[in-house]
DNA sequence: TACTATACCGGTATTTGAATGACGGCCGGG
DNA sequence: CCCGGCCGTCATTCAAATACCGGTATAGTA
């Protein structure tokens, strides 16, 4: 085994990831957002819809600092189920 | 362009974190950090050295948990530079 | 009603990198 | 001398990030 397969638990916790990133941008447009975060929209739809299920700690380091979200709290969020 | 490669800053910032990491595990083994924390040992050296600039969100946190370290700190330390 | 614009979604394709394993080498302590 | 720990390199597989397409839904305008 090289590089296991996420397992369904993985995609899990990334979808929790993208609901609290979806509900913390509120009305804001996905486009105003990922622009101002640094990453193109169809990134952040990804995340949000847990396409990309794991996605570069710096990525979700620059919504999180767009978003106002903590990245403690963040990960206690969706992390609390997966543990 | 489809997949931006890593500019220098990155790997930069990628090397802080790293260097962070390695800090923190302190007089501790590789091999018992990264089986603790479920990453392979590879991976945990890749990462130290800077060979893995942008690790993913939920390794990253996988190393600050069983280290003892905030995620918004540790963000906050590698990219005093970077902004 | 029809036209237009915005916003989001699903699928597809592409490139680059993360994550892992394996082998060999180097160094310091038992 | 050997063993633990770390490093470098090579090879492999899967996924992140990006872009483009068409489709849907909603709101605004005429």
């Amino acid at each position: 085994m090289v590089r296991t397969p996420l397992t369904p638990e993985e995609r899990e916790r990334g979808e929790r990831l993208g609901q609290l990133l979806r509900l913390a941008r509120g009305p804001r447009s996905m486009a105003d957002v990922a622009a101002e975060a640094g990453v193109s929209a169809e990134t952040l739809r990804k995340i949000e819809t847990g396409r990309a299920p794991t996605p570069a700690f710096f990525t979700v380091a620059a919504l999180a600092r767009v978003l106002g979200l903590s990245m403690d709290e963040l990960l206690a969020r969706c992390a609390m189920v997966a543990a």
